[in-house]
DNA sequence: AGCACTGACTCAGAAACGTCTCA
DNA sequence: GTGAGACGTTTCTGAGTCAGTGC
C-alpha cells in the first residue's frame, strides 16, 4: 500500500533543529562575500568531494561512447530543400486572430501545407479515411525536413508580456512595527505584500521561510527602514492581508459585464501575445507571461524557501527569432538583453531566475508540431524498448553476478529502475534544493532489509523523498540475488552513504545508450508505463459492459500506472464530505429502487387479476422504471469506487507524459468509445497525432 | 581526455479559475 | 430561476532528466 506524505510534514522538532542546524552551517561558508551571484560559485561539500572522488576512481574505465543520433526509430532522411522553398515568412494579413484559435488554425494553415508538402500528403491521403482536417498535426517524420539538429527555419513572436507593475497600497491600509503605524518605501511595501498575500499559507510559519524572506526584504529596505525593522515577529501585515482578501472578495462579486471585459482583455492579449509564427504555422505559445515577482515557495524541505523572486525586466530577457522576422520592440524606454537566432532550440525567449541561477524558458504549447513530434518520438524510443527488453533484463540479471562491484551496482540500480519505475536520480547540489532522491541517488538510509516479511522473502523496504518531495513508500520482494547484493553495498557504510557509491546516472545512461540508441533511465518509466496500460486495459475491459463501466475499467488501467509512478495527490479537501453526499444519493436511489420494485410488484398482481390493457401498460412502465432506477443505481455506485480508489492518486501526470495516446485511441475506437470520455479538449489537442493516426488494432 | 557545469528540455503537484449541478 | 459549492480544467512555476561544451 502507498503511504503519503511529506517527511517535512511530520517530521519531529529535532529533524527540524537539525536541518535548521546544517541550513546555518551552509549559510555561513557560503554567504561570506554576500554577492548577489553566489548560485554561481558553487559551494562543494566536503564529504560529497569525497565521494565522488571514490566515484571517480571507480569509473575510470567508462567506453567511450559511440556518436549519438537523435533518437529516431528511424534514421531521419534529409531532403536537401531549397532554402527559400516554402518556409518564407506568412504576410501578416493571414494571420487573422481568431476566436477559436485552433481549429481555424488549421484551416488557415492548410493549403500553404499542401502546397509545400504535397508528395508526402498525397501518400498520407490514402491511407487516411477521416478528417482531412487534422492533418497539420499528423507526424509521420516532419522532423526530417530539417537538417540534425535543426529545430525551424522561420520564426517570429511578439515578445513576452511582462508582469504588472506594482500598485502601492491605499493610504488606509496600514502596516504596523511593533504596535506603530509605519509608512514602508514603495520597495520595502511591495515585497511585504508579497508575505501578506501568503499569510493564511502553512509557509509563513516556517522558520527558514521566515528567514529567507526577511533577509531578503531588508534587503528592499530604506536605510532608516532597515534600522527601525529589525524583527519579523514584530512585523504585522493582517490590514494587507485582509485588504487582499477583500480585493479578491470584491473580484469574485463583479458583475457579468465587468467579468466579460476582463475576460475579453484576456484574450486580446492572448491572441496578441500568445501565438507565434514558426516555419509556415501559427503556433499557441505554453507561457508567454513572464513570472511575477514574489516569494519562492520550494516545495518540501528547500533551504530556499521565502527568498524574494525579483522582477524580470526587459533587460534581462533574452529574444530568440529567426534573422528574417520582425524581432519584437522592447516596452518603451527598454531594451532587451540580448536577440539571437539560434534555430538549434526550441525557445522563444529566456532569462535568468535569481533563485537558482537557472534558465527559465517561453516556450511552445504541447499542441505545438514541435512537442507533438517530441512527444511521438518519446513513444517510438519506449516501443524500440519493448522489443529488446527481455535482453537487457537478462543482461541485468547476469551482471549481478559480476566480479566489478561498479557493474553490479549498475545492473541492481537498473533492476529498480525498470521493476518499480524509479526515476535516474542525478546528484544535486547540496543545500540549494531540498534533499530527495532518485535511483542512482539513493542512500543506505533510504532502505531497509528484510530477509522475511510479512511472509515473503527477501524484502525490501523503500521510503524515501523523490521528485517534489513526494514521499515513496513501498515494501518489495526481490531476487536473493538482489537482496545479497544490496547487503554487500550496504556494508561497513553509513545511514548517510550512497548506496550506490561507484554509479551515477552519467554511467548508467552511457551503459543504456551502448544496449539501445536513444535509451536513458526515464525511457524505463515510459515504457512501463504504457505497457502497463495496455495489458491492464486488455485485462479489465469486460466487453459487453456498458460505457460507464468501460470508463471506470479504463480508469482503473490509469491508476494501475499511477500507482507504480508514485504520481500522488493530496486528498481534496472536500473529500470526505463529498464521498458522504455520494453516499447518501445512493441511499436515497436505492429507496427509491425499493419502492419501484415494490409498485412493480403490485401493478403485476394487478394485472393477473383485471388482464386489461391498461393494467399491462402500468406492469410496462413500471418495470422501465425499476431498469432506470437500477441503471441510475449502478452509475452511482461505479462513480463512488472510482473516487474512492481515486482518492489520493493523481491520474493526470501519467496520462499526459507517460501513456502512448495511440494506446487510448485504439481502445476507444476498439470498443466504441467516444474519445472526448477520457480526453478532454486540451488533451485532445495534445495528443492530435495519435488521434489521427492510430486505429483500433494499434499495438504499443 | 575527462568530467563538472549548465543549457534545454520534460515532468510535477498546487492553486487559480471556470463551469456545472443541485438545493 | 438563482446562488453556492463541487468538480473539472487551466495556469503556474518548481523539479527533474540528460547531453553538449568548455575548462
Amino acid at each position: 500500500k502507498q503511504e503519503r506524505g511529506r517527511m517535512w510534514e511530520t517530521e519531529d522538532l529535532n529533524e527540524h533543529k537539525d536541518s535548521e542546524k546544517k541550513h546555518k552551517e551552509k549559510e555561513k561558508t557560503k554567504h561570506k562575500d554576500g554577492s548577489s551571484e553566489k548560485h554561481k560559485d558553487k559551494h562543494k561539500d566536503r564529504d560529497k568531494e569525497k565521494r565522488k572522488e571514490e566515484k571517480v576512481r571507480a569509473s575510470g574505465d567508462a567506453k567511450i561512447k559511440k556518436e549519438k543520433e537523435n533518437g529516431f526509430s528511424s534514421p531521419p532522411r534529409i531532403k536537401d530543400e531549397p532554402e527559400d522553398d516554402g518556409y518564407f515568412a506568412p504576410p501578416k494579413e493571414d494571420i487573422k486572430p481568431l476566436k477559436r484559435p485552433r481549429e481555424e488554425d488549421d484551416a488557415d494553415y492548410k493549403p500553404k501545407k499542401i502546397k509545400t508538402e504535397d508528395l508526402k500528403k498525397e501518400k498520407k491521403r490514402k491511407l487516411e479515411e477521416e478528417e482531412v482536417s487534422k492533418e497539420t498535426v499528423a507526424l509521420g517524420g516532419l522532423e526530417e525536413r530539417y537538417p540534425e539538429g535543426i529545430k525551424w527555419k522561420f520564426l517570429e513572436h511578439k515578445g513576452p508580456v511582462f508582469a504588472p507593475p506594482y500598485e502601492p497600497l491605499p493610504e488606509n491600509v496600514k502596516f504596523y512595527y511593533d504596535g506603530k503605524v509605519m509608512k514602508l518605501s514603495p520597495k520595502a511595501e511591495e515585497v511585504a505584500t508579497f508575505f501578506a498575500k501568503m499569510l493564511d499559507h502553512e509557509y509563513t510559519t516556517k522558520e527558514i521561510f521566515r528567514k529567507n524572506f526577511f533577509k531578503d526584504w531588508r534587503k528592499e529596505m530604506t536605510n532608516e527602514e532597515k534600522n527601525i525593522i529589525t524583527n519579523l515577529s514584530k512585523c504585522d501585515f493582517t490590514q494587507m492581508s485582509q485588504y487582499f482578501k477583500a480585493q479578491s472578495e470584491a473580484r469574485k462579486q463583479m458583475s457579468k459585464e465587468e467579468k466579460l471585459k476582463i475576460k475579453e482583455e484576456n484574450e486580446k492579449l492572448l491572441k496578441e501575445y500568445g501565438f507565434c509564427i514558426m516555419d509556415n504555422h501559427r503556433e499557441r505559445i505554453a507561457n508567454f507571461k513572464i513570472e511575477p515577482p514574489g516569494l519562492f515557495r520550494g516545495r518540501g524541505n528547500h533551504p530556499k524557501m521565502g527568498m524574494l523572486k525579483r522582477r524580470i525586466m526587459p533587460e534581462d530577457i533574452i529574444i530568440n527569432c529567426s534573422k528574417d522576422a520582425k524581432v519584437p520592440s522592447p516596452p518603451t524606454g527598454h531594451k532587451w538583453k540580448e536577440v539571437r537566432h539560434d534555430n538549434k532550440v526550441t525557445w522563444l525567449v529566456s532569462w535568468t531566475e535569481n533563485i537558482q541561477g537557472s534558465i527559465k524558458y517561453i516556450m511552445l504549447n504541447p499542441s505545438s508540431r514541435i512537442k507533438g513530434e517530441k512527444d511521438w518520438q518519446k513513444y517510438e524510443t519506449a516501443r524500440r524498448l519493448k522489443k529488446c527488453v527481455d535482453k537487457i533484463r537478462n543482461q541485468y540479471r547476469e551482471d549481478w553476478k559480476s566480479k566489478e562491484m561498479k557493474v553490479r551496482q549498475r545492473a541492481v540500480a537498473l533492476y529498480f529502475i525498470d521493476k518499480l519505475a524509479l526515476r535516474a536520480g542525478n546528484e544535486k547540489e547540496e543545500g540549494e534544493t531540498a534533499d530527495t532522491v532518485g535511483c542512482c541517488s539513493l542512500r543506505v538510509e533510504h532502505i531497509n532489509l528484510h530477509p522475511e516479511l510479512d511472509g515473503q522473502e527477501y524484502v525490501v523496504e523503500f521510503d524515501f523523498l523523490g521528485k517534489d518531495s513526494i514521499r515513496y513508500y513501498n515494501k518489495v520482494p526481490v531476487e536473493k540475488r538482489v537482496f545479497k547484493n544490496l547487503q554487500l553495498f550496504m556494508e561497513n557504510k553509513q545511514p548517510e552513504d550512497d548506496l550506490f557509491d561507484r554509479l551515477n546516472t552519467g554511467i548508467l545512461n552511457k551503459h543504456l545508450q551502448d544496449l539501445m540508441e536513444g535509451l536513458t533511465a526515464k525511457v524505463f518509466r515510459t515504457y512501463n508505463a504504457s505497457i502497463t496500460l495496455q495489458q491492464q486495459l486488455k485485462e479489465l475491459t469486460a466487453p459487453d459492459e456498458n460505457i460507464p463501466a468501460k470508463i471506470l475499467s479504463y480508469n482503473r488501467a490509469n491508476r494501475a500506472v499511477a500507482i507504480l509512478c508514485n504520481h500522488q495527490r493530496a486528498p481534496p479537501k472536500t473529500f470526505e464530505k463529498s464521498m458522504m453526499n455520494l453516499q447518501s444519493k445512493i441511499d436515497a436511489k436505492k429507496e427509491q429502487l425499493a419502492d419501484a420494485r415494490r409498485d412493480l410488484k403490485s401493478a403485476k398482481a394487478d394485472a393477473k387479476v383485471l388482464k386489461d390493457a391498461k393494467t399491462k401498460k402500468v406492469v410496462e412502465s413500471k418495470k422501465k422504471a425499476v431498469q432506470r432506477l437500477e441503471e441510475q443505481l449502478m452509475k452511482l455506485e461505479v462513480q463512488a469506487t472510482d473516487r474512492e480508489e481515486n482518492k489520493q492518486i493523481a491520474l493526470g501526470t501519467s496520462k499526459l507524459n507517460y501513456l502512448d495516446p495511440r494506446i487510448t485511441v485504439a481502445w476507444c475506437k476498439k470498443w466504441g468509445v467516444p474519445i472526448e470520455k477520457i480526453y478532454n479538449k486540451t488533451q485532445r489537442e495534445k495528443f492530435a497525432w495519435a488521434i489521427d493516426m492510430a486505429d483500433e488494432d494499434y499495438e504499443f
